[in-house]
RNA sequence: GGCGGGGUAGCCAAGUGGUAAGGCUGCGGUCUGCAAAACCGCUAUUCGCGGGUUCGAUUCCCGCCCCCGCCUCCA
């Protein structure tokens, strides 16, 4: 099968191949977070999503170049930092430093560049983006100074999210500056300085002030991608008016198609609501991990549900992450015992499958993979139960393990056994082989209160960790 | 109102025009000093509701109900 996604654009399923698919390279453009807070966990799941993505296109042999921007000025950072009463670029730094410790955190690898909006680079490049779209007639300075995209005079506009331009309606959320625009559906190009940006500003042809939210996109993706991409991705919520915004501007400047697959992922719910800052529902990934759990458990159940279903997020969620990894982990554990000193040969190999590999082509099919792997979990237990399974073959499911996680990353840091956890295994040991079981029962329950197991097998007495990392 | 996504067992969730993967939970069994883990078995005659097409539909078509999201802050 070949690889293929659901391009919002079409809103169909697509066959897809990069643009330079002879050197297997995709360049992907991912939408960043906006450092005005802590990220939520929503917010990671979309970049999860993408960490997955960029994973399984690696594992099938492309090269990804992905970039992923930090919005670091709008009207939440300004806002931020006013009432923090420090300089804009202080007051995004701290969320920025904890955007990259929570995405560490949740194993998800780093994108090969993280623009910043403020950037001085990106500001002029932004700059020369408006000036041509001025030039076309694409754009106006309004009375208030700003600068607006004439929505008009790109028929294309609204293709993206399906709207059609004249049900348009405010929902009156956001004030409209309706006397200086054109339409209603314009949007801000270029924000004209005010007092309350105090000390944010830079200089341009139209007076000073700061760039529009979308046309940071648009600059920052075609400076370091080019005028084309292949994969553009973010949250739902950006369909419109943003990566809409980001079509019009991108494409009004260059007069080529700006990206070929659009990705979107469904949002993060919980309490059955959509996960967001303004509701006040949300979750940041140090919440969960001061509820004991771990990152690689909240990777696990955030990746678990195909991303363009709505994830309903919950504590039940978060056990059943958690169980679920630790088959996982006794399974990876019994391999290597089986395994012995052959453990890490590459050369064995046996045909093994590639369910999981076919069903992340289509679409990330990630529970049907997740299916395949589990399945295989119970078929490698069996024989094991029965001595049916010899070394090679242990090396080869721990060879082909090796090559998924290289896309899960899910498994276990493994953990030292601390020494009063030591000390208590084997004092268990001792009174097991002094057949005092009362003392031994005692123990293992000291055990189990520490987050340790001990497991009586026909080898003797394991030590194995029930959560955590 | 417009535009999307979805309604599959107690919970989460795949899936196909031919008779329902997988995970979690629960119960019974094997194993064990007892457990744990693992394995075996049981847990949806049924896939929101009503029609239609078909030899046959959860899967296609029509209508309806419900949930969530987007409609210029949002991943």
């Amino acid at each position: 099968m070949p690889l293929r996604f659901f391009n919002t654009y079409s809103r169909k399923l697509e066959d897809f191949t990069p643009r330079d698919a002879k050197n297997r390279k995709i360049d992907i453009y991912t939408c960043g977070p906006t450092v005005y807070s802590r990220a939520h966990i929503g917010n990671f799941r979309a970049y999860i999503f993408e960490d997955l993505l960029q994973r399984h296109l690696e594992a099938r042999g492309f090269k990804i170049h992905r970039v992923m921007n930090i919005t670091d000025v709008d009207d939440k950072t300004i806002r931020g930092a006013r009432e923090a009463k420090v300089p804009l670029q202080k007051f995004t730094q701290q969320f920025k430093d904890a955007f990259f410790e929570d995405a560490e955190k949740l194993r998800i690898k780093r994108a090969d560049d993280y623009p910043a909006a403020t950037d001085q680079r990106y500001i002029e490049k932004m700059i020369s983006m408006i000036s041509a779209l001025i030039a076309k007639g694409l754009a106006y300075q309004a009375d208030d100074k700003s600068v607006y995209f004439r929505i008009n005079k790109f028929p294309n506009y609204g293709k993206l999210a399906h709207f059609d331009l004249t049900e348009l309606r405010s929902t009156g959320r956001v004030k409209h500056d309706e006397y200086d625009k054109e339409h209603i559906g314009d949007f801000a190009l270029w924000k004209a300085w005010d007092e309350e940006d105090g000390d944010v500003k830079w200089d341009s042809p139209w007076g000073p002030g700061r760039p529009g939210w979308h046309i940071e996109c648009s600059a920052m993706a075609t400076a370091l991608l080019g005028d084309q991409i292949d994969i553009h991705c973010g949250g739902v919520d950006n369909i419109f008016p943003h990566h809409e915004a980001e079509i019009a501007q991108s494409e009004g400047v260059t007069g080529k198609q700006f990206v070929r697959m659009w990705l979107h992922c469904a949002h993060l719910l919980v309490d059955g609501q959509k996960m967001s800052k303004s509701l006040g529902n949300f979750y940041t990934i140090p919440d969960v991990l001061a509820k004991g759990y771990t990152g690689r458990e909240i990777r696990y159940a955030l990746i678990r549900v195909n991303y363009r279903t709505q994830l309903n997020f919950t504590w039940d969620g978060m056990k059943e992450a958690r169980e679920s990894l630790g088959r996982i982990d006794d399974w990876l554990q019994r391999l290597r015992e089986v395994a012995g000193d052959k453990k890490g040969n590459p050369k064995i190999d046996i045909q093994l499958g590639h369910e999981f590999e076919e069903a992340l082509d289509d679409d990330l099919n990630i529970s049907a993979a997740l299916g395949f792997l589990f399945e295989t979990i119970r078929d490698t237990n069996r024989a094991m139960d029965q001595n049916k399974l010899d070394a090679k073959t242990a090396v080869a499911w721990l060879n082909w393990w090796d090559q998924i996680n290289k896309v899960l990353d899910f498994e276990s840091d493994g953990a030292e056994l601390p020494e009063e956890v030591a000390k208590l295994a084997e004092a268990r040991a001792q009174a097991r082989l002094a057949k005092d079981f009362r003392k031994s029962d005692e123990l293992r329950d000291k055990l189990n209160a520490l987050g340790w197991e001990a497991r009586d097998t026909k080898d003797g007495q394991k030590i194995t960790r029930r959560a955590g990392a």
